[in-house]
DNA sequence: TTACTTTTTGTAATTTTTACAATAAGTATT
DNA sequence: AATACTTATTGTAAAAATTACAAAAAGTAA
């Protein structure tokens, strides 16, 4: 980004100040997504390999400049959808990070956002990057590139925090599910075990989960209820609130 | 902000598009800070009444873009210090906001922070914008510039939400403070009365709510006891969560 | 029929929250 | 000095929520 040693009185509302004409344009801006992994192990974070400098070889979140005519959200939408291949998925903004020394090569302020998906919904060899993306737990992360180490714990703790309040699982574990999967969910994000009956309890509290009229088939033991997500109820709930 | 049609064919490390040349940077970067003021009455918020299109006359939050050299954080303390004249002031970021069409003269993506002040410390006469800032109460805004009532509603909800877990009022009450004028602040920023009693018991769970050895003076009834925040025990408990 | 596994419901102890009352300690008034 | 008054401070009992743990129910497998 070339400089320029010219300056310009400019003013706004309430002050006024000497600033490089245009180097208000210096900058570009970003998106990074911390995309979250849910599956039978630890909590997945979806990482991709640097081919070029700078941090060649390092590990990175996926992200894109924003496009001068696209929202921010739907900025995130975009990448999301080209890495996930899931048309509706939900995501969530967690901050912003705008160090001036965060990328080496010029000033970037990005805008972290985070999902959660099911790791069996993916098929890495589908897409065009399956090569440099790979899953890394949560609980041992490579060294990574940027301040996206960072990102990551501000997410992980932005996650944590919603996952009481919010119905993240929805959309990402089974669509009929038992009380006993969302519990597995609960306890996977929050890396915390529950008791069995407790959680139930908890549960019945969420008015927004269903139970349905059918059961669980082909299980080796007493087949448990299964349960859906009611999404006009919470939408209401949601407005009165 | 000018406008080319030439355009580039771009990469980044897992796709690539068409973008007019230098279109990602046909965009500014500003910060939008949410000062509340706290007193005798409802909470405040401090809005600045705009001279000059866009939105002239409508009333806007004070806001500035961003230097090409200055940290985020630091632009949102510029902005505060320039505006409160308080040195240490704590503010937290709250959201970004980047519709397209949230500038009508040109893409403009912004930060928003919030923070919290003692009205009483305030001299408007002294402060150069004086005459064009005005406290407005949250309970009765006027017409709002730009998105600005997008950002207020969403600060004013973090502001709620971080007034149970954080120490917010240090530095905005008095230093040695009663617990009745700790009350009052809760109740102030929550819009919601509390039992005496009851918000003792609360209280002491804090541990950072210190008791001194001094009381009230030239009260006309029984003095009360004075406490202080301890600031070491805060940030020892806090890095230990 | 019995053993086994998981689901589902229940229950009692503990802790937290809530509503409200009693006491304490000062000033102001008679 | 005694009494009224105001707020601070402590206490207490009922209600609600949480927790730990157990029992019963409902299926499969031997």
């Amino acid at each position: 980004m070339a400089k320029t040693n010219k300056t310009l009185r400019r003013r706004n509302e309430y002050q006024i100040y000497d600033v490089p004409i245009d180097s208000f344009f210096e900058l570009a801006f970003s998106i990074d997504c911390v995309v979250f992994g849910y599956g039978k192990k630890d909590l997945q974070v979806l990482l991709i390999q640097r081919g070029a400098e700078p941090y060649k070889g390092l590990w990175a979140l996926p992200g894109d400049l924003v496009y001068p005519d696209e929202d921010l959200d739907t900025s995130a939408g975009r990448v999301l959808k080209a890495l996930t291949s899931l048309p509706d998925l939900n995501f969530e903004q967690v901050h912003t990070f705008g160090a001036v020394d965060r990328h080496p090569l010029g000033r970037v302020v990005t805008v972290a956002y985070y999902a959660i998906v099911n790791m069996k919904g993916f098929n890495p060899k589908a897409a065009f990057w399956a090569d440099k993306a790979k899953w890394h737990s949560v609980k041992n992360l490579p060294k990574l590139a940027f301040d996206h180490r960072d990102i990551i714990d501000y997410s992980y703790k932005k996650l944590k925090e919603s996952t009481m309040t919010k119905p993240l699982w929805n959309g990402v574990i089974e669509e009929k599910f038992t009380l006993t999967q969302l519990q597995s969910f609960f306890e996977t994000v929050l890396d915390k075990k529950f008791d069995k009956g407790n959680f139930r309890k908890k549960i019945d509290l969420f008015q927004y989960v269903k139970e349905t009229e059918e059961f669980e088939k082909d299980v080796p033991y007493r087949p448990s209820r299964l349960f859906k997500f009611d999404k006009k109820l919470y939408q209401k709930n949601e407005e009165s609130s």
